[in-house]
DNA sequence: TAGCTTGTTGACCGTTGCTCAGCAAGCCGA
DNA sequence: TCGGCTTGCTGAGCAACGGTCAACAAGCTA
């Protein structure tokens, strides 16, 4: 019935069936996107899909990872700049993150840390090397309960600037100062 | 081949699956849960589950709603206790309850927060009671930032609880100053 | 005992994750 | 041009799961 999808290189092809797995993430919790729908969109059978990925946990944490890849290079430090300032221009460009892309970046916190405990590990991965790449910007030494207070502070973070998008109870500036500030308070100590 | 399942009161029946589901969250994400598993506990067919609740979701939801209901009722404040210290009381029973049922916790946090909408939805539901009941205990009038901080210091809380518990990087007593003291400073603007 | 209510079941269906044998497109050496 | 090799690709088919439905039967009441 359906002719033969176009032959391709594997890579493009497994580039391809990710690239619709981080299309449809924003509009789809992960795990409510069937093998089915992929397969169909790239235009193949859904058996290829299998050729590429072991199974379906396989491609989520494929297409997650994809996910966590991005964010974690529009947060990386910006070479050139002092020392000093790559703490904050992180910070600020984490607000401007999940201000353009809200319902992705919630799709991808919530629906990536639960669901599946494989795709929730690469979300603990990611925050963990945030974690690191804000200890380095900030100049600080790296030791367990710093560690914890800042993953705590990303929570905290995480969850008021989703909510400060839907609802800005306050100016802009007046939230990065508020984070910041809690941040040198918790990391003070 | 199975004999009949002993006759019972409709909510007999109801609270006995609903307690199965609580029995079972703290091994299994909400959403492995499988329908199958449930009805083979109860000894009961499949069908009769689905006569109990309309789907798959509606069960979930009954379940973590359950769930919920045994937090906030844990949390809540105790009758009796001067007003000042009931903030104080309710952050170290939460401390205490996360000590005590740290994966069964962990289950319900990101298990429900996650997967399905509708169970997430439950999740949204207790927290904004939480809100209530500390701004209650808090003795603060009720404004949209307030609430906001209050959610995501919850997030905090969450997060630091729980990663503490799994490894102690401070004294007890510690923790929960730290806590309370990051509350009121939160609040206190 | 007849009859009603309702707790309970088994047979059946569509979807979804996954397997496997095999087709065929493209490349290569002769 | 032909044969053969690699490998991208498919369709049939299986098992597990969510969900439906007609019908059986336990227990109450008249």
């Amino acid at each position: 019935m359906t002719s033969p999808a176009r032959r391709r290189s594997a890579g493009d092809r497994r580039a391809q069936l990710v690239a619709i797995g981080l299309e449809l993430l924003p509009t789809t919790p992960v795990q409510e996107l069937t093998i089915d729908e992929v397969a169909r969109r790239a235009g193949i059978s859904r058996s290829l899909l299998f050729h590429y990925f072991a199974s379906k946990r396989d491609y989520y944490t494929a297409v997650t990872r994809a996910a966590a890849d991005v964010l974690r290079e529009h947060l990386a430090p910006r070479p050139g700049l002092p020392a000093g300032e790559q703490a904050a221009g992180m910070l600020e460009r984490y607000v401007g993150w999940v201000e353009t892309y809200r319902d992705a970046h919630l799709s991808f916190v919530r629906g990536a840390a639960a669901g599946d405990p494989w795709v929730a590990e690469v979300y603990e991965e990611t925050r963990e090397q945030l974690v690191d790449m804000a200890l380095a910007a900030l100049e600080l030494p790296d030791d367990a309960r710093r560690r914890q207070l800042l993953r705590a502070w990303f929570a905290f973070t995480e969850d008021l600037v989703s909510s400060w998008v839907r609802e800005p109870t306050m100016e802009r500036g007046e939230l990065v100062d508020l984070l910041r500030g809690l941040l040198d308070r918790l990391l003070e100590s």
